[in-house]
RNA sequence: GCGGGUGUAGCUCAAUGGUAGAGCGUCAGCCUUCCAAGCUGAAUGUCGACGGUUCGAGUCCGUUCACCCGCUCCA
């Protein structure tokens, strides 16, 4: 991959992101002044793609739910703000624990909480090197006396040691400070606020006061709303609330395309259950949810559920059933796999914060069990635009034996383009039949993405590109149709050529997009 | 955040410190009866950006931005 060779599986990244530009998948954000780390634009292809992808998942969670014991079960949805009163997030955990300013040490790689940090000195010596160990520590502060006593070369009494925070250091100071685990001095960073949350300031005055953020998560709107909608919509538990939406995460390292960006979009549900069943409910969710990634186009092969440690546990997942994670195989993991989709069993942690945050009774009352509890949740969270990643990746299909070299073979329901009509050549009465045929299917699947019409070029030209922006049939209208009223239509997967009587063509593409 | 690599047209790439080019693609016209055919023509570049050295910088130097790879991070 170094090279951007295509891997073991012939799939490059570095060849699909440039499909991806080419055709008008996905652009680099702000291009024209240079780019913005971790920031994407979706382009004609990429944004009727992932409307697709998404519409797919808005129906099969709350308009067409699946069944369990026969029974559908119920999922209502919801569009929460961006942003939300930051006592949200205050509640959720995100703000807190996690926004201490932080320092690196540029040697070990260790990083530390900049207010832990102790610096030891001679007293009256204000040139020679510090050195800096971790507040409490037994074993990183000998290890600091050791590191003084050798620079020294002598052994210093506990009477000539100065200490002071680490955070009270002069950029000068902090050039001769040693790290806790390091040999050389200057390699810690200055401290450095550690907050993946966008800030931002509701309000014209912009004071500290009016601070708020983008949200990282999706979920967070959806619990905060879970008595609204308990109020409002006769659910019973077990329910599921959906939401589909942005989110923003302040990477260190965007990477990967639009693996990991920093502005990116969920496909969330958040599945109330009582705690006894919880167990069982998110065995059929992670089932589920492999069952949905493979009917929209992955395949079984590329894909793992994989359970988390216990180490790896999120602070919302360290009690209940565990955590599992859909992966997908990758270009860039090839031949592992990485995080598509995760099914976590939250226990009941946001509620239980938010009602002890915002003093408000979030209880359901459970007529059937006579009990009142807070619900468990298991959460199947997608990301969307890594759905998208997944799709262009499982589609991306190289084939030298094709002009286009490549073919892109999303699953046709799925498809950005349904279908292409093309005159075979832009005279003789061809174009007009063609224009007609395109306006039938646009009534009848434009809603479903794009009917493509082109006269210009060869044939062969114009297949050539719908076999790159991965349109599953193109139908050709040419001299016999004028008398026989047959088109061709033209497989993209297979090149198979047949005819087809036209006026049959809104039906047969209907069963081929499953429309 | 650290280390390494790369930035020239939409894409792939040329261009001794001395007038910015090719192929493909795109667009227009002609031609064309089934897989990027042919002919004619056209558009497209602050050479990633900023600064410096120089009579003169795509080329040398510095800074910065973006992308790729390896670490790190991913609550």
């Amino acid at each position: 991959m170094a090279d951007g060779a295509s891997t073991a599986q012939g799939k490059s990244m570095e060849e699909l992101v440039s499909l991806c530009k080419r055709r008008g998948f996905i652009y680099p954000a702000s291009e024209i002044y240079g780019g913005l780390n971790g920031f994407w634009d979706y382009g004609p292809l990429g944004v009727q793609l992932k409307k697709n992808l998404a519409d797919r998942w808005w129906r099969d969670m709350t308009l067409t739910p699946p069944t369990r014991d026969g029974e559908a079960v119920k999922i209502v949805g919801v569009d929460s703000s961006i942003i939300q009163n930051p006592r949200v997030w205050e509640a959720s955990g995100h703000v807190g624990g996690f926004s201490d300013p932080m320092v690196d040490c540029t040697e070990t790689k260790f990083r530390y909480r900049a207010d832990h940090l102790i610096c030891l000195g001679e007293k009256g010596d204000t040139s020679g090197q510090i050195y800096v160990h971790v507040e409490d520590d037994d074993e990183s502060y000998a290890a600091a006396r050791k590191k003084l006593d050798k620079y020294k070369k002598r052994s210093l009494g506990d009477d000539e040691i100065d200490t002071c925070p680490f955070v009270s250091l002069s950029a000068e100071e902090r050039a001769i400070a040693v790290g806790p685990h390091a040999k050389a001095p200057g390699t810690l960073t200055e401290p450095r606020a550690f907050n993946l949350m966008f800030q931002t300031y509701v309000g014209a005055t912009a004071s500290e006061d009016d601070k708020a953020y983008l949200r990282p998560e999706t979920a967070q709107g959806i619990f905060i709303n879970f008595g609204n909608v308990v109020d409002t919509s006769r659910v019973r538990v077990p329910f599921g609330i959906a939401q589909i939406g942005k989110a923003f995460r302040n990477e260190v390292t965007p990477r990967n395309f639009i693996f990991r960006s920093r502005e990116f979009e969920q496909m969330e549900m958040e599945f109330f259950c009582h705690a006894d069943d919880a167990k069982q409910w998110l065995d059929y969710w992670v089932e589920q949810r492999k069952r949905w990634w493979m009917s929209v186009g992955l395949s079984e092969d590329n894909m793992i559920v994989r359970k988390h440690d216990d180490d790896e546990l999120a602070h919302y997942s360290k009690n209940g059933a565990g955590t599992y994670d859909i992966e997908y195989r990758w270009p860039f993991t090839h031949p592992g796999f990485g995080e598509l989709e995760g099914i976590a069993h939250r226990s009941n942690f946001d509620l239980s914060q938010h009602k002890e945050h915002s003093k408000k009774k979030l209880e359901y009352f459970d007529q059937e069990r006579n009990e009142r509890y807070l619900p468990d949740v298991i959460e199947p969270a997608a990301g969307l635009t890594r759905g998208v990643l997944a799709l262009l990746c499982e589609a991306f299909t190289p084939d030298d034996s094709r002009a286009s070299k490549v073919v892109m073979k999303f699953e046709p329901s799925l498809a950005p383009i349904k279908a292409a009509v093309y005159p075979l050549v832009n005279k003789d009465g061809m174009p007009e039949v063609a224009e007609k045929l395109v306006t039938e299917l646009r009534r009848r699947f434009g809603h479903t993405g794009l009917i493509e019409f082109d006269a210009k070029q060869s044939i062969g030209k114009r297949y050539a590109r719908m076999d790159e922006a991965g349109c599953p049939v193109c139908f050709t209208i040419d001299g016999d149709t004028m008398s026989d009223q047959t088109v061709t239509y033209r497989d993209r997967d297979t090149l198979a050529q047949d005819r087809i009587a036209i006026d049959q063509v809104p039906n047969w593409l209907g069963d081929k997009l499953g429309a």
